[in-house]
This record gives C-alpha cells, structure tokens and sequence, in this order.
DNA sequence: GAGCACTGC
C-alpha cells in the first residue's frame, strides 16, 4: 500500500511534482544565485585589490623592521607566517588535485545538482585563492585591518602604516563618507591598541590572530523579496488606525493576507495533491517557510478532518462501539478526526498553536489546541492539536493505532530527539495497518534523503525558506583560547562592523561569566572611544527576570551582545542578531554504561549544529559568522551530525514503554540508528533487577504499574515500593525534588559562604534525599512562599518544577491505585522505599579509604556537597555518579545491609553481606538476552 | 572541598 506511490525516486518525484511556473522559478533563482555569486566575487577581487593597494605603501615599514632587532615575538610570528604559508599552498594543491579529480572521474557522468553546485564553488573558491595570492606575491599582504594588540612600540610602526594607507586612499580619489569613516574607526582602533589583549601578556595575542579568510558564503535561499511577516503586520495595522472597519474582521483580513505572503502558500496545491497521492511525505522546509502553521490549516481546509466513513467499515470498529453506545444511536455523531502536530519543545508548541488558533479566528483550546506536560490544552472539538513529541508516545499508552488521528505532522524531525527517534518506528509501524493514515515527516535541509530512506523511499517535497545570506569566516589558524578568541572577535565586529547585534556561543556558565568579565574590562578601558556595548549572558539557569532581559533592544547607536549556551541554537530565537561568533565547543553528557558514571565534556560540535548556529545571523537581514576554526577543521573533524540522542543515553524507560505497548522485540525494532547493544542490554538488566521483567524478558503487572511514570524505572519502582512503608507522600516529594537536576539550592559566586550556611542548615540525619524532603516541606509551609526561596538560597523555578511534578505524579498514584499515606517521622520507612528502587546504586566504605560500588567495583566518594560528606556511613546508596574532579557520588542515603536483602532478595544473597560480599549472579535470563542482542547487532 | 549543555514525559 505505501510502496506503490512511492516506488519513483525522489528526485524523480520532486521534478514532477513540479509545474511550469515552478520552473520558472527555480530558473530565476539560480539565476539569481549566479549574479549574487558573481557579485560577491566581483566584491572580493575589489576588497584584495584595495587592500593590495593599501598594504603596498606599507612596505617600507616592514623593512624597517626587518632591520630592527628581532624579538621573540617577531620570530614567533615569522615562523607562523612561514607554517601559514606552505599550509596554504597544501591547501591549494589540494583543492586543484580534487577537481582534476573531479573533471577526470565524472567526465560524462550527469551529476546532480548539488554535485554540480559543489563543484562550481570549489572552482571560485580556487580562482580566488590564486588571485589572492599573485597579490601576495607583491606583498606580503594582511587581508584585513584588524585591531592587533601590538605593544606600543610596534603599534606606531602600525600607525605610520596607517597614515600611508590613508594618503594613498586619498591619492586615488578616495574622500567623502566613507573614507572619513574608515579614519574614525581605525582611529578607535589605535586609541584602543595598548588594551587590546593586555589581559594576556604572552606572546599568543600579540600575534595578528584576528585575520580571517572569507571562504565560502552558504546560500540561503532569498526566495520573496517581501517584508517579513511580522512588519507587514505592523505596517498593515498602522496604516488601518483611522478606519472603522470592525476590529476582528480587520484583524482576520490581515491575517489571511500575511498568511499568503509566506512561501509555503505558493507550493500548497502541489503540497496538497502530493499528499493525496502519497501515505507518507517527507517535507523539507527551510526555517520560515511557513510550514509549521500552514500545514495543518491547509490539510484542514482539504477536509482531513472529516469523519471517515470508509474507515468506520475497513478498521474503525473500536470508534463504531463508541458511538453504538451513544443514547441516540445517531449515525452522524461519530467524532470528527485530529490533525496531530509534534514539536520537540513545549515553548513551540504553544505559541504555534496559540498563532494558528488566532489565524483560524478560534478560541486557543477549542478547535485548535495543544498538549504539553502539566498543560493539556485541548478538548473533544480539538481537531488541530500540537503537542510535544513525548506526548504523543504518551497517547500511544491510551490509543496504540492513535485512531482518533487522520495526520500526523513529525516537525522537526532533524533535531532527533529520543522522542521522535521512537516515534518515527511506531507511526511508521502504524501506517503499515492504516492506509488512510497520512504521515508527514518535515525536516531541515540535509537530512531529508535519510529520512526518505527510512520511510520506505517516500517522496521528499522541498518548500524554501525566508532567510537572508551569511557570510562565514574561518580564522586562518587554529585558537588555543577560545574565549579570549571570542572577546577579542567581539569587539573587533564591535569596532569595524556596522551596528547590529552580536550572539557568541560558549558552551557553560562557567565561559560565559567569564567572557562577560574579560569583555567589561576591555570596554570600560575603552571607556567613551568606543560605542555603547550592552553584554547580556543567556543560559537555562539564569533567573527569569535576567533571561528576559537579553530581548529588550540595544540603546540607539550602540550594540548588544549576547553571551549564550546551546540555548540560543535552537531554544530560543533573538531578533536582531547580525554577527555570529561560533568557537565551536557544547558540553555533552556522557554516560559510561561499563561503571554508571556520568560527566559533562566540551565537545566539538557537528557541521549541522555549526549551521544552525551561522543561520541564527541571517533571519532579519544579511549577516556574519566568525567561526573560530580553520575551514580545514569545519571539513575534516567535524562530524556532518550529532549522535541522535537515542545512542547515547539511559533508555530504561523507552525499553519499559514499549514494552508495554506490547512492542516484544526490542532488537529488532525499527530504529532510524539503533541504540548500542550495551545500552539495551543494560536496559533490560535493570528492569529485570527491579521486576519490571520477568525470566521470560516479558513485562510484568509491576513493570506495567511502573510504566504509567514518566521517570526513570529506578524512581517508578521507588514510588511503588513506598506502598509497602506506608510513606507514599513523602516518597512522591523526594522523586520530584530528584527530578529537577540537582538546582535546588542557589549559590551565587559572590555568596557562597552564605549560600552554603543556608544549605547545611537543612541538612537532616538519613541523607540527601530526607534533606530535599525537608526543603521541600518548608517551603510548603510558607505556603511556596518565593520570598523564602530567596532568603534561603534556593531556586524558586526549581521547587515550583518540583512540584509541578509532585502533582502529576499524585494523579498518577490514582491510576495504580496506590493511596497516598503521609509518614514524615518514619525515615526508616522512607529509606527502605528508596533501598526497593536504587539496591543497584549501593556503595560500600573500603578500606582504602573510599566507597566501592557493589555493581562494578567502582571507587568513589561522597560528594562535598552532601549531608553525609564528613561523614562515614558504612553502607549508602546513590541517585547517581558523576565525575567531575573526582568520582562522587551526588545524593546519598545511609543504609543499614540488611535492608537490601529485605528490599531486593532476589538480587542480594541472602546471607548478610560481609567483606566478600557478592551480587548474586544474574540468572541465565539475561544471559540469554546477550546472546540475541550480539547476534543481531553483529 | 566542589563547579551546573540543552530538551522532554
């Protein structure tokens, strides 16, 4: 059923489905295409002309120099001259070697479009570095005119250079705007000379490290030379001020008329009849296309929204019980079908639908609504409905062929979230029994053929986008500091380019405090030579009413800058954004699945994060990208994607959902990439530990209890457990309070003293977790005062998540009818509960000193900041590892032994555990389960 | 005596 559509390639497909007008189109665009090509070219020969004019009268100075003494400082940068240089010509070489390859091995062979792009642009990219460097040839020629934190003595040298330049720019005609311009700035830049890079007084910064080679130019597709949305909406509703036409109407009206300004509104009868034609679609749609929004009106205009009466025939039959069992036995009544739309982020999927439902002239909620954790915003009329895709994995718990869906939009299928990655093997599973279910799966750019592949070779729909070109700028040569690099980046932009806002990712907190004080330090010596410079850091722990801040504008004739985590590349989007500085680095979790330890490592990211994050320039207007690496490094050591998040993380409670959707076999599902056998493996270990599994690897009545949680296994089983110690109550607090990572308490830098006083003042006998209850219940007690949060250095954004969750999961308590008891005083009761879900996480003191984990023998410590840190309880047990410094352990409880054996008999020998303690030996089960996993993995 | 990327259910 799907196949047949489907069975045209792809390309093939995108080329029918294309009518004349669109041919029109793509010609003018790559008409369009080849003029701004040749005229940034034109421009780059211009710019290396002038600058080869400008440098030429330089010459003289460097001679002088020559005869100076050499210092250190002029060896070190000779012998960088000399390595850039023969690395340029391998460069070269290499670039003219590949297209001879190029002509040689495709001589005759009709290459795609792509392939031909490609090529094209390696041959301008080679014409220019020839050019480029006959002009070296005459001199020896620095491409920009950056700031370069020379010492004094040098930086005269320079400014003598300077005075050439200008006498010669006004030798050859040069006056007026411009010219006065450039004097100004460059003037800025030698008041400013003596600061620059005086931080660091080695030798690295004195070097001219802020050249950077324009290497290529990505080509965002400027497809509508109309204003963007949002300010025709604001010109369209200024200019109706005086009318009287009725607000609402005029309102809808231009709302319906910015609806068709936007690109996707051109290709919606092809998008639409591609549809009919097709099950499964794969759309790939450019940021701000339109296709979030429209899709779902689109399909819902078409009528996917109606009852399907064929259906209620083929296999509908549970919907026709449903409406047997109405009192009128009406026909007609059966309810109409949803359109689904998934997001990755609750934020998206409330403000798009919050967009629609206004575009459509309904009330949020009722026709259109969405459904995010902790909000169900929807109702029985709901027939467009956006939600998060953990949601509707949820749905599937309650409707496992999601019947009540004719649509199914998977947006931002790219960016494979868990989430998504699982989704993308139930819908497609789905689809297979449901022929009339349409699967619409919409991405960025590269991956679409991937995507296309998995979903049987489905046909992939291209819609443009409405972005404006990015320039990217590589830096000649590798930087050792990269914070330094992005401080010294920021105020050259800040000093040379026009105003327009600037946005640095830094990979923590940590880099972003720090940037923030190096660059306060350099612009206050500044002081008034310089424009206003607003600096505003951005990470997810920030205090609202700081994060708000970085949307408010930059004052007139100044610039903001935005110091921001990986926040900034997808989460949240800044308007005004011009420059982007990009070293290169996110922080990502690791987990070792061989000794349960976590960290957090600087990683280089991929080339697919390093164009979101150049595309982050480009949505208001032309814009820069300095990417803080060479061009080499962009090619050849970055990855072309991020690992999906599927592979790299615990996946206990992905393997327990499907499980309980009845999905048995886990090793042959159908993964986009599959997870790594030791993960699954584990996966199946734990839940086999705590019971969710029996020795048939099936699921059992516990593990369906547990499944009903969304949390780690661990804490499911906790929460069940705590029906036998009657303390239910105080277990559901301790889980949410674990649940919201470890940002409980506030320790600002220039507090911590006082911060930590407070901390330990909560500090109760037990551990961690009686001490998070404690919290917990104080705060209760004020009645979640925020006041109280502030006095005692806690988070208010963390206690009101906490309990957020806390009340999800007492609703959940109904569904497994557990009731829930209060036992405060009973922490025996309470550790014993935690002991039936974390016995796996136990450690135990050894005589060297140090903890060892029963699991894999690992040594740790207490972390510093526990309540048992100067203390030595013989045996704790742990939330979890972490290695930072050092190995510790983060949330501990004292425990008595023998409570793992009352907790977990069939896990602990029975025998009291001694110095030779063992963990009983897992029983052949698992063995089992090993042996299939490697087979279907080999 | 330490140190916290980002999501999501």
């Amino acid at each position: 059923m799907a196949a047949s559509p489907s069975q045209s390639p792809p390309s093939d497909h995108q080329q029918n489905q294309s009518s004349s007008s669109d041919d029109d189109e793509t010609n003018t665009r790559r008409d369009a295409d080849i003029r701004a090509r040749d005229a940034f070219a034109k421009r780059l020969r211009e710019r290396d002309d002038d600058q080869t004019k400008k440098k030429f009268k330089a010459e003289p100075v460097s001679h002088e120099s020559d005869r100076s003494k050499l210092s250190v400082e002029e060896l070190r940068k000779r012998s960088r001259h000399v390595y850039l240089k023969s690395r340029k010509e391998k460069k070269i070489d290499e670039l003219e070697q590949e297209l001879a390859d190029e002509d040689y091995l495709f001589k005759g062979v009709k290459l795609t479009k792509r392939e031909e792009e490609d090529i094209k642009l390696k041959r301008i990219a080679l014409n220019l570095a020839r050019e480029h460097d006959q002009a070296q040839q005459m001199e020896n020629v620095d491409r920009y005119h950056m700031p370069t934190g020379k010492s004094d003595e040098t930086s005269k040298n320079d400014r003598y250079r300077e005075d050439n330049r200008y006498s010669d720019a006004k030798a050859n005609g040069q006056s007026g705007q411009n010219f006065e311009q450039r004097k100004w700035e460059d003037e800025v830049i030698h008041t400013a000379l003596p600061h620059f890079g005086s931080l660091d007084k080695d030798a690295k910064s004195k070097q001219p490290k802020y050249d950077y080679i324009l290497d290529e130019e990505i080509q965002f597709v400027q497809q509508l030379t109309i204003p963007g949305v949002n300010e025709f909406l604001q010109q369209k509703e200024k200019s109706k001020l005086h009318e009287h036409e009725d607000e609402n109407k005029r309102k809808y009206r231009t709302l319906l008329e910015s609806r068709k300004t936007l690109p996707i509104y051109k290709f919606r009868e092809d998008l639409m009849s591609a549809i009919r034609d097709h099950q499964v679609l794969i759309i790939e749609g450019e940021t701000g296309s339109g296709k979030t929004t429209q899709l779902t009106q689109y399909l819902f205009e078409e009528g996917y929204c109606e009852a399907d009466t064929e259906d209620e025939d083929e296999v509908e039959d549970g919907d026709d019980d449903d409406n047997i069992k109405l009192p009128d036995g009406k026909k007609k009544t059966k309810k109409k079908m949803m359109i689904g739309c998934t997001q990755p982020r609750r934020v998206a999927a409330m403000s798009v639908a919050a967009r629609v439902a206004e575009e459509m002239n309904v009330k949020l909620g009722r026709e259109v609504g969405y459904s995010i954790r902790f909000e169900d915003c929807s109702s029985e009329r709901t027939i467009i409905k956006y939600m998060t895709d953990g949601m509707l994995l949820r749905e599937f718990l309650g409707e496992p062929d999601l019947a009540s869906y004719s649509v199914l939009i998977v947006d931002e299928a790219h960016e494979r979230t868990l989430h998504t990655d699982i989704l993308f093997g139930l819908v497609k599973d789905i689809a297979r029994f449901r022929p009339k279910l349409k699967l619409l799966i919409s991405s960025a750019t590269l991956d679409a053929e991937k995507f296309s592949q998995f979903f049987d070779d489905a046909p992939i729909f291209r819609i443009p986008g409405r972005r404006f070109p990015v320039d990217i700028y590589y830096t000649k040569a590798p930087e050792a500091d990269y914070v330094d690099a992005a401080v010294v980046t920021v105020l050259q932009i800040h000093v040379t380019q026009p105003l327009g806002d600037i946005l640095v990712f830094l990979t923590g907190q940590e880099e972003i405090e720090l940037a923030n004080e190096m660059l306060l330090e350099r612009t206050r010596k500044l002081g008034t030579k310089i424009k206003e410079l607003i600096i505003l850091p951005i990470y997810s722990t920030l205090p609202s009413d700081m994060q708000i801040r970085i949307f408010e504008p930059a004052p007139p004739g100044g610039r903001k800058v935005i110091l921001a985590t990986n926040i900034a590349e997808t989460s949240l989007t800044i308007d005004g954004i011009h420059f982007v500085i990009d070293p290169g680095f996110c922080k990502q979790k690791t987990y070792n699945a061989r000794n349960g330890m976590e960290a957090l490592t600087i990683t280089p990211i991929s080339k697919a994060s390093a164009n979101q994050r150049a595309g982050r320039a480009g949505r208001v207007a032309p814009g820069k990208c300095f990417r803080l690496y060479t061009s080499w490094a962009y090619q050849h050591e970055l990855d072309d994607n991020s690992i999906p998040e599927i592979q790299r993380t615990n996946l206990g409670n992905v393997v327990l959902l499907l499980k309980s959707l009845g999905i048995n076999d886990l090793v042959n599902f159908d993964y986009m990439d599959p997870p790594p056998m030791e993960t699954l493996r584990l996966a199946f270990e734990q839940l086999y530990a705590l019971g969710a599994l029996n020795h048939k690897v099936e699921l059992t009545k516990l593990g369906r209890r547990m499944a009903e949680f969304p949390l780690d296994p661990m804490l499911s089983k906790t929460i069940l457990a705590s029906e036998t110690y009657k303390c239910s109550a105080e277990i559901l607090t301790i889980v949410s309070m674990l649940s919201v990572n470890n940002s409980i308490f506030f320790r600002p830098k220039d507090k911590t003293l006082l911060a930590d006083t407070a901390r330990q003042a909560f500090f109760v006998p037990g551990g961690d977790h009686i001490t998070l209850l404690n919290v917990y219940n104080q705060w209760k007690d004020t009645n979640f005062s925020t006041q109280w949060c502030y006095e005692n250095f806690i988070q208010f954004r963390s206690m009101n998540r906490a309990r957020q969750v806390r009340d999800q999961l007492e609703t959940l308590m109904e569904r497994v009818e557990i009731e829930i008891l209060s036992n405060p005083a009973d922490t025996i009761g309470i550790r014993k509960s935690i002991c039936a879900g974390f016995f796996y996480h136990t450690a135990k003191f050894s005589k060297n000193g140090m903890y060892k984990t029963i699991r894999h023998q690992q040594s740790v410590l207490i972390h510093p900041n526990s309540a048992l840190f100067d203390q030595i309880p013989r045996y704790v047990i742990y939330f979890e590892l972490v290695l930072t410094t050092k190995e510790y352990m983060r949330q501990v409880i004292e425990i008595e032994n023998e409570w793992l054996r009352e907790t977990a008999p069939h896990f602990y020998k029975t025998k009291k555990l001694d110095d030779d303690d063992k963990v009983k030996k897992m029983p052949k089960v698992l063995g089992k389960i090993k042996a299939e996993l490697e087979r279907n993995y080999s």
